[in-house]
RNA sequence: UCGGCGGUAGCUCAGUGGCAGAGCGAUCGGCUGUUAACCGAUUGGUCGUAGGUUCGAAUCCUACCCGCCGAGCCA
């Protein structure tokens, strides 16, 4: 007999079917015993009759422990009980191996016991939704770009220098005789693909030495950044708003089981996946703000509140442009009709989960970009391969960045983003 | 770094000066359709650490450690 996955048992009803898994909980009486299984696939249970089968399987079947696992036979049948349609008749078990005193037992836990445990957490219910999700959403970005023809560029992640100078960076010593940081992003990098390959993207782990515990931050996290040669500001946005749309209308079509499982209220999402994002300008936001009776001015960033009062007001994300230029980034395009404004923006996700894409159109003028560099009082010889960007051939370019964590958390309704990534790195965690 | 809350059984917690508790888990037994199954029994403790007050401290005091939530900073 063929094995075949979980997931794929529901096409199979009425069938033998053989299956690997591992058993997440045994209830039993005297007579039948039910066996929850998950392979990775799916979620299956297993129905065990006393006189079906011999004495030495049913014995078998009602002492497994939680997390044994087992290979499974038994016939597909079809039970309006199950949330997948299906149950397996079991007629045979085979223990591959035993599990006794599995620590995350059926009832509630906390979530520093579960941190702690995160390497076996990992193979529950709402963690293995949350990463099949995190899947899907890294494949369809993978996807989207591959489809307008980007190339995907790998930027270091050992850098000389910060990319901004106002973040923290985790230092490296590099045998004593030199200091790295680990990168915080791989834009400036990025810049230099674009112009060798017109649009790039670059994705992988970025590091952020910030003393930050909110539910909103990760020392480590995975950032998608891309950079395209020519295009404008306007061009930047809506390339924004065409990946953040896909990204959730790829989860709604593709994963609806697992936002099920994670109780997600997918109406929430359904206007995302639409496009159409408003846009504020940062002045019509702090009057908003305002409005709303909050104390703010224009020139002040937003908090955290900020943004989450601005994110609630919408049914998708919003977008905010035309920042003051000191408090963003040294390397953004000031507006050609007010210098004191950068073509910047930021995209903020609903219910309270923040900003989730920041971006810009770069400054593309070598006397500008030299003056910002040393308003910023960051290191010129550090920065003169990516001024070097700006004497040969210098084009207009744009380009932004996507938090991962930040819209699978949005998109699953996840209370904290160390749920969302398998093995978090925070202020207070570094096991396992 | 600052503010608030917390640390008692493997887990989730109750216990505010007088014998260390419950539910779950685990172990054993029972039960023919269970859905965090149910019923009975058994098992289980450095009350975060150190010091102090007291006849007596999980409980009061002091210091420290650790965690959670929020702020700042940011994606």
């Amino acid at each position: 007999m063929r094995s075949t996955t979980i997931d794929k048992l529901p096409q199979l009803v009425g069938e033998q079917a053989q299956i690997h898994a591992w058993v997440m909980n045994v209830r039993s009486s005297g007579k039948i015993a039910f066996l929850q299984l998950r392979d990775g696939s799916g979620f299956v249970q297993g129905v065990v009759v006393r006189n079906e089968v011999d004495d030495e399987t049913f014995e078998l079947a009602t002492g497994l422990g939680q997390e044994s696992s087992v290979t499974v036979r038994g016939e597909v049948r079809e039970d309006k009980r199950s949330p997948s349609g299906v149950e397996l008749g079991v007629s045979e078990i085979r223990a591959v191996h035993g599990s006794s005193e599995y620590p995350i037992t059926p009832k509630e836990h906390g979530v520093d016991f579960l941190m702690d445990n995160r390497h076996l957490y990992l193979r529950h219910r709402g963690p293995w939704a949350i990463m099949r999700i995190r899947d899907e959403i890294q494949r369809a970005a993978h996807d989207f770009f591959t489809e307008r023809d980007f190339v995907r560029f790998d930027s270091p992640f050992f850098m000389p220098t910060a990319v901004e100078g106002t973040t923290n960076l985790f230092e490296i010593d590099l045998f004593g005789d030199d200091t790295a940081y680990l990168s915080q992003s791989g834009q400036l990098y990025a810049e230099a693909g674009a112009m060798a390959l017109g649009k790039v993207y670059t994705f992988g782990p970025t590091f952020r030495a910030e003393k930050s515990k909110t539910r909103r931050h990760l020392l480590e996290f995975w950032m998608l950044e891309p950079e395209v040669a020519y295009m404008d500001h306007e061009g930047n946005l809506q390339l924004q708003v065409d990946l953040i749309s896909y990204l959730v209308g790829r989860v709604l079509e593709n994963r609806r089981q697992e936002l099920e499982i994670l109780g997600r209220d997918t109406s929430k999402l359904e206007p995302s996946a639409q496009g159409d994002f408003p846009r504020l300008t940062y002045d019509e936001a702090i009057s908003f703000l305002q409005s709303k009776g909050e104390d703010i001015a224009v020139g002040d960033d937003f908090g955290a509140p900020h943004e989450t009062i601005i994110g609630e007001a919408y049914d998708r994300p919003v977008i905010i442009e035309a920042w003051p230029s000191d408090v963003k980034a040294f390397y953004m395009q000031p507006y050609e009709n007010d210098p004191t404004r950068v073509k910047a923006n930021d995209m903020i996700a609903p219910e309270g989960y923040g900003e989730i894409v920041g971006g810009s159109e770069r400054i593309y003028d070598l006397a500008l970009l030299e003056k910002r560099i040393e308003e910023h009082n960051l290191p010129r010889e550090a920065f003169e391969w990516y001024l070097d960007l700006r004497r040969y051939g210098s084009v207009p370019h744009s380009g932004f960045g996507m938090g991962l964590e930040r819209v699978v958390a949005w998109v699953t309704g996840a209370k904290h983003l160390r749920e969302v990534i398998p093995f978090p790195r925070m202020l207070t965690r570094l096991y396992p």
